[in-house]
DNA sequence: GCATACTGTTTGTATTACAAACTAGTTTGC
DNA sequence: GCAAACTAGTTTGTAATACAAACAGTATGC
């Protein structure tokens, strides 16, 4: 048993908001936009920009912006990078607490 | 498809050393003293000693303070509400990624 | 007695999650 | 045409928290 493979997940994921975007993004397979996440998951608009951010530096998402009817319009979409870590992450925590049940 | 249920995981496991730390302790279904604790997730002593008080104090970890040779001796076990947060992770976390593969 | 080691706890600090305030632009009302 | 209100985010100030350094209490060696 090596409950230190948790070293292997990605730090970003161990957040529950960062992880249900994250999560959001991995199941519906396309771009998501920035009001659809902030009705789905409940936060205030600061939050979530923040936690885009950071998951933008980190390589899990990538982040586009365009015009829909002269307003601006951010899409966010998750990266090869991020799908690998969201399954690296399942992987781990199933393999670290499957044997305790 | 609800992201959201991951409000019903535990704030505590939210944090890699303590997942790891309740991983531990539920695999081992025995106390485990704080120096073994300590070798096996490489912390400094403060570290370990402020996460295992916020387990207590969520009622996921029982302490137990014992003198062995004149000495202390601090063990923690998972408690019966521990075991259950950790089955609920695992549900939760398995049940919203496991679609995005 | 004094120094060193063992077992943790308390504290100060650095990071970070969050919401309030702000920026930039658009639409509506008059 | 101008102001008020709305939309779409971003920046910044604050509150919470993860961490290690310093501390406290006891035991052991010389």
């Amino acid at each position: 048993m090596t409950t230190n493979d948790l070293l292997e997940v990605h730090p970003a994921l161990f957040d529950r908001v960062r992880l249900a975007i994250m999560a959001h993004l991995s199941v519906t397979k396309k771009p998501v936009d920035f009001n659809t996440l902030l009705a789905e998951l409940e936060l205030t608009r600061g939050n979530l920009s923040t936690h885009m951010k950071r998951l933008e530096e980190d390589g899990l998402v990538r982040i586009d912006k365009t015009f829909v009817d002269r307003k601006t319009r951010t899409t966010y979409a998750c990266t090869a990078r991020g799908k690998k870590e969201i399954s690296q992450y399942l992987t781990v925590i199933e393999a670290v607490l499957r044997s305790s049940l």
